[in-house]
DNA sequence: AATGAATGAGAGTTCATTCAT
DNA sequence: GATGAATGAACTCTCATTCAT
């Protein structure tokens, strides 16, 4: 009715060892960019296929269903998240320089897979997806990082938890806002960047610029 | 919105009086129910009028679609909200007693009618809405007020957009966490939305306690 | 959706015995309006009773069911026409003056009742009426007198049967074609009514002008 | 012309050969029917697959709407029946015998396919079709060609607008009656054909053997 | 492995009809 | 008698999933 046709599909495959895992990555890629453009719902196994250049029968030879895909998607886009994140810390050489990288490596993870992680904030609206609450882990985390830093000092005292969901809203909403600015793929202006990340820090307590 | 027929006018000789609108409150209290539990997408009409305890039929007697009842409960929450913080505003005697209030305001609303606000939330993912973005014009407002707040100096100067963006994170991340954290429609524990608070004029600029 | 709202109701209470006989007239004038309109399945309850101005429940205080006031309609309206018929055949003087006087009867009884007219013809295509076939027996009638007038040698001799049917299917087409083409109630241009009694006077076997 | 898809082209390697022709000829044949004997309205999409042996889901894989089909059955048909004309014109030797062959082509057409039919000519009572005055072109073609035969004297001048409703309007009701007088699916008896034949010269004005 | 025709449960919506007031 | 809120059967259409080829 008001599809505009198939959406294009962008993600190659990475690996060539095999027809077989071209035709899985071609799934895996199309469905992302279905589910971020479309929501989940709204997601048709038809069109995830078409999109992928494959016939419908053989969405089911590689995932057993919608929803299988679904999480399979943002459980390894969320495994990124997890290296980026990994990453940002240890080459971090002080607190404010850790603070930043972190939210920068999770806007930048964001703005990268934009339709990854669009699906992945609406997965708290699916019925039947393991995903529902997939970010609390990292509140918690980041709760914990957070407390440690109070207790040796480098950060002022405040209730950690909800220090940390305060800080990780901020960035989600952020995040979100400029992905959905920016369907040209253009990226993040760096001096909203900044802007943000300065604020940030002065919600966690910490010196905007001194190491 | 669409058919508000709220102030009761010529209506008839008040015999059966309120049988329409108690069947047509029962509704609405039923779909904002499951449109909370379920989501959109996952509510049906069937379980919605079963909810209410009338007959399938009975929905379109008073709502012409899913739809159309759906952006009914959420014009009609936004409306509240707005009353809400008009109110706070209206109430405040310095600028740190105001923010606090607007944010105390819509923590309260939010907290008040979990699955409204759970359903306003999800708006974002639902093809065909005209819901799609309807905190934009509050964040818009927000930063509004914040952009006026530093010309007067009462702000620390700051990107007012970034910085909208951030607090209105900060409190819908927290708000949704709290609500999904008692579905026994429990109350924020006092200690934790004081933290917030803290926590926010922080963010804002704005001393925690002086006037 | 895309109805214009309602027709305005044209057919006013012939008698004025009370209450009661202006409603179902009201009723019976709104119904052959919206039936001839929208046709059967489209025509709705609703529709019938807002046109008349009265109560939807009020219906069925005056007919037991859609299809009971589609036929009764119908049938008064076909009763309308065999009077129409009978004085046509008083009055005429000659076998050609019946003929043409009996055409431009039905002709004119098509025109003054475009609504009933219509819905008569569309009955064919009804479920459950009992006026599926209610032209044959004019067919018969008229085949009838055509056969005794071809007795008394007053017409060709062919098959009475089938040049009823022909004739009758040339007064039908060109009703339905006059009706829809003068949705203004416009009459009959007189020269193409005369054609058309030419015609069948034509086929009819007698002499267009000679008593 | 919905979607046609009859000139076979790229077809796939001829494996399940005609297993979806098959399919969808078995839908077009059970609509046709089901069309033919309960009208538009009442025949049901369940009643149209249970009819053709497929389960209901499998009639969307060939027709987007109750609606297509309809329109795709009737327009083939209406297709054919041009062949029919052009074929029995094209043979034609003489005015006597071209306007019986076209005729007869017609009600020949009108027997072969007894339900097409019938639906074809309820397309009028039907909201929405692109088919209500199919017909009209027909007639106007018919007119047409009835002027230029006055012209060349072939034929008495009459209107030929009203000679050519009347005519259709002949052919019409009959082919309607020998239809329902024959469900068994049973031929014109040729007399009644070759009466009817004899009729429509005479209101033609043409010689009803001579060449 | 790959295909795509076929399936059928389930959804939203309509509307003739009923009945308490 | 008149009303109109309430009903629920029936309808069209969608789409995740299955399975024979």
């Amino acid at each position: 009715m008001d599809d505009d046709a198939t959406i294009a599909a962008e993600e190659e495959p990475t690996s060539r060892s095999g027809k077989k895992e071209r035709t899985r990555a071609r799934l895996l890629g199309s469905a992302e960019q279905v589910f971020g453009v479309r929501g989940f719902n709204d997601a048709s196994i038809v069109e995830i296929t078409q999109n992928a250049g494959v016939a419908l029968g053989t969405f089911y030879v590689y995932f057993p269903s919608k929803m299988a895909i679904f999480n399979h998607i943002i459980e390894s886009r969320i495994a990124d998240l997890r290296d980026y994140l990994r990453a940002a810390q240890d080459d971090a050489k002080s607190r404010t320089e850790l603070e930043r990288a972190v939210l920068k490596a999770f806007i930048r993870w964001a703005s990268e897979h934009p339709n990854a992680y669009r699906a992945a904030r609406s997965a708290e609206y699916i019925e039947g997806t393991r995903l529902r609450n997939w970010y609390q882990m990292f509140v918690q985390d980041y709760a914990r990082r957070l407390s440690a830093a109070m207790d040796e000092g480098e950060l002022k005292r405040t209730d950690p938890q909800i220090l940390a969901w305060s800080v990780v809203g901020m960035a989600d909403l952020l995040a979100t806002h400029w992905i959905s600015w920016s369907t040209d793929g253009g990226a993040i202006p760096d001096g909203q960047l900044d802007a943000f990340l300065d604020i940030a820090m002065r919600t966690l307590g910490v010196d905007s610029k001194a190491s």
